[in-house]
DNA sequence: TTGTAGGCGTTATCAC
DNA sequence: GTGATAACGCCTACAA
């Protein structure tokens, strides 16, 4: 393997020469700059990366870790990081915290020892996370998805309260009284602002809300299925529920399909989050889907610009929510005929 | 941050007996062993794995370059990657292709760049694949998914062949007649070898086979709608249809969905790869799947076992595929009252 | 079993 | 604008 001594002898150049050529440095006499390319190519040279890293102390890696790795809105998310990422000459290494804080903390330890150039982070909890050793080793971090507390980074986001607000509003104009709410874990920001979202959806028209109808779950297929085998034994059973997020939603559905429930005349539901091929899907699912590619590229785009500039404020990106109105929420069977017609097209 | 000097200082010995320590090499007095253990805590030493990375001319990183990260089948075969890697010690990088030569061989000249210690690759192309830089690099490659002509590599691969045979023979055999088949690129193994076994299933009957009825697609979903658009356009159209891939059924099904017709009356359905939440979607879907997450498993630890030993014979593992009967194939209105009975467990 | 010496390939610093 | 020199932090001979 060649190195950056032997471009330099057969160019007839110095080895610093070669370097600033290589990193496109200004300060390079045109003609010496083409003989050191000529050299490069002849000799089949290339640059050792793990070299360059432990001397500038970096990598071109980002770790981009996130609660579940197959969870589809993560996967389009990081699509989008990725994307961001090969545009400006980074490599995302992808790292599965499976909502569990230790896994999570190794992956950081990890990262920390790596020295990567940035980490993007769902963070599993919002005080559990620790950032702080990453930040004061001076490496760029942004949150996605969840906010981070005590830690002063990039964040994006999208308008959880509203997007739920504005789901359970979509229920309560309906005509549903009883509507149920499955959401995530109370140290993830998710669950505890969408939450929120559907208190105030009630608050707002004078509503009480039934704290007994409110169920946690670990924001996966299993926990939905539970949360709502668990609502589903109560008499009466809600008339409708809000799942917080895609894959409790079908464990969700899941459980209702098992009790022989029809969806929307037992029982509507509302989810945050896509389900992929929801049109496939019977009945079709009302949902409040998140621009997940564009949240992905939105948190790259922030990084890139922090690795930039280190010094700049941290903001806080929030992206909006959209409602999509489907079969499994149409309104109440005594004015159904109205409202299903006006949901298509 | 303190080096490794620092800890031998503070531990009373030399730096190489504290990188014997850091990393487990019998050769040492215990109580030396513990000084060094005490000091690291005491000071709050990390290693720097960039220069370890240096001097050991390797990374602890393995790329697994899939052809599309949205796709639930490549996510759930780098969980099972990633378990391994974790158990080993590795972290994953994970490239997407896009079934995009060019970008492949870009993610293959950055893994050897950066010196991974391993790459598990689902080849965008039999032949277009270039691994030998790689292999003459001396870095351990194993393909998962498809097979990669003239390297010889360890390999995970599903009986491809088998599984669309019988999966056609089940089609055969509940009385179609005009059975379509939508199958991927040529260059990949999958696509051929799916084709090849839904040709097989025709020839044993001594039934003939239609090349008319043959589509080559993306393996994405916008694919598989065109191929099925185009199929359905003809006079008579299909009676059956066997799609190659998960993705390319999701968009076959819009297109019937769109035609307004109707599965398995009009046209059965059966497809290769498995669906995420089959049991949402009505009608359910017959399909072949696949191990997905024991796949990556495999990959894993066959490249963990040739990074310790790279002299092994490559070595082909062939993991078995499951024909599950559901819906949307069951037999021809002639028979189906019997047929569908036996679906329902 | 332990320590000494040297180098992995690159880039930063400083003269010139 | 260019080159000599040193250093990044670790690990692997080899010698003791």
């Amino acid at each position: 393997m060649p190195t950056i001594y032997d471009v330099a002898r057969r160019a007839g150049v110095s080895a610093p020469t070669v370097s600033r050529v290589l990193n496109g440095l200004p300060s390079v006499d045109p003609v010496l700059a083409e003989r050191v390319r000529s050299a490069v190519t002849e000799l089949g040279y290339r640059r050792n990366t793990l070299a360059r890293n432990l001397r500038r102390a970096q990598t071109t890696l980002w770790a981009v870790l996130v609660s579940d790795v197959e969870n589809p809105f993560f996967t389009a998310l990081v699509r989008g990081t990725e994307d961001v990422a090969r545009e400006t000459g980074y490599w995302v290494v992808l790292c599965n915290s499976d909502e569990d804080l230790h896994k999570e903390a190794g992956y950081l330890v990890a990262a920390l020892g790596e020295q990567v150039a940035g980490v993007i982070i769902s963070p599993a909890s919002e005080r559990g996370t620790r950032l702080a050793p990453l930040l004061e080793a001076g490496t760029p971090v942004v949150a996605v998805d969840r906010k981070a507390r005590g830690a002063p980074v990039d964040t994006v986001l999208v308008d959880n309260r509203a997007g739920a607000d504005q789901a359970v509003t979509h229920l309560l104009e309906g005509g549903y009284e009883r509507i149920a709410c499955i959401t995530g874990p109370q140290r993830a920001t998710t669950g505890a602002e969408r939450l929120a979202g559907y208190k105030q959806a009630f608050r707002r028209r004078g509503a009480v809300v039934d704290q007994a109808l409110i169920r946690h779950a670990n924001f996966r297929e299993k926990g939905g299925y539970q949360a709502m085998s668990n609502l589903l034994a109560r008499d009466p059973h809600p008339d409708a529920v809000f799942v917080t997020n895609n894959l409790m939603t079908v464990g969700a559905l899941e459980s209702i399909s098992d009790r022989n429930l029809d969806v929307p005349d037992d029982i509507a539901v509302v989810a945050f989050d896509d389900i992929p091929w929801a049109h496939l899907v019977r009945p079709t699912i009302t949902t409040v889907t998140q621009p997940a590619y564009q949240i992905g590229r939105c948190a790259g785009e922030l990084l890139a610009a922090r690795i930039r500039n280190q010094a700049r404020e941290p903001v806080t990106t929030v992206l909006p929510t959209t409602l999509h109105l489907r079969e499994s929420s149409s309104a109440r069977a005594s004015s159904r005929a109205h409202s299903v017609a006006s949901f298509h097209k």
